[in-house]
DNA sequence: GCGTCGTTTCGGCGCTCACCGAAATGTGCG
DNA sequence: CGCACATTTCGGTGAGCGCCGAAACGACGC
């Protein structure tokens, strides 16, 4: 064996971790930013919950992928946000030539996705991370080793006519932090972040635009949100990337 | 088999042609930008050549090397430079983390190759471009299906002190196009090439710089390459490109 | 405590694939 | 033509790996 490069074995580890159609799909799949558990990849990819852990466990061994243990569920997402970047060049790649529209397209879905989105069924994108960050300033949501509402929290919910309790048994914490695809904070979930989510739309604040996880605030929700959290117009705006 | 995502299988394709060490030496070596032969990769990466040969199958059916045959030989490229930059990207990302220096130096050493360098035995990078079209715009070139010296070329060579026949029989071309990595045109290759870049060398126009293969031009080469072909200084520079 | 459910471990099956050596092909040169 | 050399084809071998089902583990909720 001449001189070579030895860095070979190390890129092809990589790339074998992505050589796999199982893996493959586990990995597209958690490009959409949220935590996914074991089950739901192995029946999403169509394959036995057995054979997706020993795949979870090659991916997070590698570094693709990170698990969170929660009780008797392993939540898994993208380790971050240069994985889910690598992931998605190489699928780019590997995908349809140029796609003359798509690419515009996608863009644009990009930047909508950035600003507003669910996450499971809670809210995320720039919105949820300005709903956070106003529930806690205003001393509704605490923010320790996890999440917590206070009783003023819980007041508020119940205020706005959202019955946390109603949502389906305590088989869910109420308040829970979701690390943000986009924004990289970590944002409200659990039953409050679904129900706040729900109430939402209900509300109209905000609507789903097309058939993907994207949102648009509508001019009442942004009025709303001001009024009800003090969030400011220019809070929902995507300041900080230089992108145009 | 539920959902899913469709492009999975295509990723994993693409993921495995890199998922094998040998492939990866192969693709990391030809990340020079250089074409090597089967036979040389083969050796390279110590395995047997028919082992490489099958390997080199698989990677230019998947898109990711071109091949020219010449004769005998199998001279393999990397596709594009967008699947070099890929496979950069993938080698850096599996590579040592952030390598404070590193990445400085490889980006210096990066305009250097960009600049000048040897491919093979002949000269590349903007120098090469400078050069090939300096040839051709003094009627001592001419850019055909090939290229070929005319006999004002051939004439020019000797005026040089270079003889042709000299550089080893007739197993070579006189003149062949050899693409450009950085440039992505042809440069002169060959047996005029080769000869016009070792009488550079033994005339100090340029000299080596590091182990690399990256080359400086000096002032007396600017100043002959000006009296002899009139290359302007501002020809050898990187324009083109927008990177600060 | 006991059933339910998500997850993991274990054993085993079958397929793919990287590898080699030997022989075949094809090209260039004397 | 015949030798030399680069490359390819063709078996054949061995290891690795993806897959499953059954059983074990552990957390949850009644």
């Amino acid at each position: 064996m001449p001189s070579s490069d030895h860095s070979a074995p190390q890129l092809a580890a990589l790339a074998g971790l992505l050589a796999d159609a199982t893996r493959a799909t586990f990995c597209l799949a958690l490009l959409d930013g949220r935590a996914w558990t074991g089950g739901e990849l192995a029946r999403y990819a169509g394959v036995a919950p057995s054979t997706a852990s020993a795949h979870l466990s090659q991916l997070v061994a590698g570094g693709l992928l990170v698990e969170e243990r929660q009780g008797r569920h392993r939540y898994i997402r993208i380790a971050n946000p240069q994985t889910a970047q690598l992931i998605e060049d190489l699928a780019a790649f590997s995908g349809p030539p140029p796609a003359p529209t798509g690419t515009l397209k996608a863009r644009s879905v990009g930047t909508a996705l950035a600003r507003a989105r669910t996450c499971y069924d809670h809210l995320a994108g720039r919105l949820g991370i300005a709903i956070t960050d106003a529930l806690t300033a205003r001393g509704l949501l605490v923010q320790d080793s996890g999440f917590a509402l206070t009783d003023d929290g819980l007041g508020w919910f119940a205020a706005q006519g959202m019955d946390l309790a109603a949502s389906g048994g305590s088989r869910r914490p109420v308040a829970r932090p979701c690390l943000d695809w986009t924004e990289r904070r970590p944002h409200l979930s659990g039953l409050s972040g679904a129900a706040l989510c729900r109430h939402a739309l209900e509300e109209g604040w905000c609507v789903r635009i097309g058939s993907q996880r994207a949102l648009k605030v509508t001019d009442e929700g942004t009025r709303r949100l001001h009024e009800l959290l003090g969030i400011e117009p220019e809070e929902l705006e995507l300041a900080p990337t230089g992108n145009p």
